[in-house]
DNA sequence: CATCCAATGATATAAAATATCATTTGTCCA
DNA sequence: TGGACAAATGATATTTTATATCATTGGATG
């Protein structure tokens, strides 16, 4: 067996197998087959941490399993992920990130920095049963929610900030 | 001068009118020029009442004025709506509507459809407090919001379950 | 072992968006 | 008035994103 992880936070490396690991066993309770291509992408997206596109994934992929990867089955793999809610799709930047809290269903909700790219993933219920409440009134069945909001991330406008001054 | 409208509801050729004119009104307050394509883009938004994608806006545009216009020449006359608040884009569609309240700032919810495609506007400033007091608790500046619940509204469901009951 | 089904490979194509540069139109001011 | 400048559009090509199709592979199961 694999020897104890301490899992601390800053060990991306350990926490890497963690997320792929419980991925794993979450799909295998579900009946869901968890195939090393489907993995590959997965961890592709926890080690970049940030939203990378398909075709962008594909290239990462490529080189981390030693051979070429279409761009049809890395779309396959991420529809499976994002399924699984395992992943997310970024629908104001056609792009995918790895998601953070697996562990139950929610609505993801995204702050995209328009300056780094990054996306931070963020839960907020009261917003879900908000609009949900919304929806409901209009006697419409909400099967999905996007939430997402694009701008300037804490460390990018500090950046700004110092840029500017010292222009 | 045209004789006066009476403006009811239901009196789409008299509302669309009044949308595009003060659309207009609203476009030189700011000192931004409403040119013939973008009203008849605009035109489009509304006269289709639904969500529609930037080349099935071409041929509708193209149609109208009588000349082939190009991808492009769409694309910019819709970054020009959206700018001003006369257009909204809908990111999980790839697809655009006029906006149905353009004459003062909000972030648009919209309820898609997955069965008829039709997207409907709603507005919650409880919504924006909420997502926006998340942003500012991480120091994120919002420069702009996605909200989009997709599922299936009112008409389809019943639609449906008639479907059902008659098979 | 044979069979079946899900997943993937391989390729082609569709759909959506942008880039570039020439041309026209509009605005403003001398 | 008309000349100069900026904004908008035309025209074309290309990039980026996503899907369709059918052959092949690889397990699971009986």
């Amino acid at each position: 067996m694999t020897k104890k992880r301490t899992t601390k936070p800053k060990d991306v490396r350990a926490t890497l197998a963690d997320h792929i690991d419980s991925a794993i066993t979450a799909c295998r309770m579900r009946g869901a087959q968890m195939t090393p291509l489907r993995v590959a992408v997965l961890s592709a997206l926890w080690s970049a941490d940030r939203p990378l596109g398909a075709y962008e994934m594909r290239d990462l992929v490529s080189k981390s399993i030693g051979r070429k990867i279409a761009a049809a089955s890395v779309y396959r793999a991420l529809d499976f992920l994002c399924a699984q809610g395992a992943a997310a799709r970024i629908e104001s930047r056609n792009a995918y990130v790895a998601c953070k809290h697996p562990s139950h269903e929610h609505a993801c909700v995204f702050l995209v920095c328009e300056s780094c790219g990054d996306a931070k993933e963020i839960e907020n219920p009261k917003v879900e049963q908000l609009i949900d409440a919304d929806a409901k009134r209009l006697g419409f069945t909400v099967k999905h929610r996007v939430v997402e909001l694009s701008g300037f991330c804490a460390p990018c406008q500090k950046g700004a900030a110092l840029t500017a001054h010292g222009a």
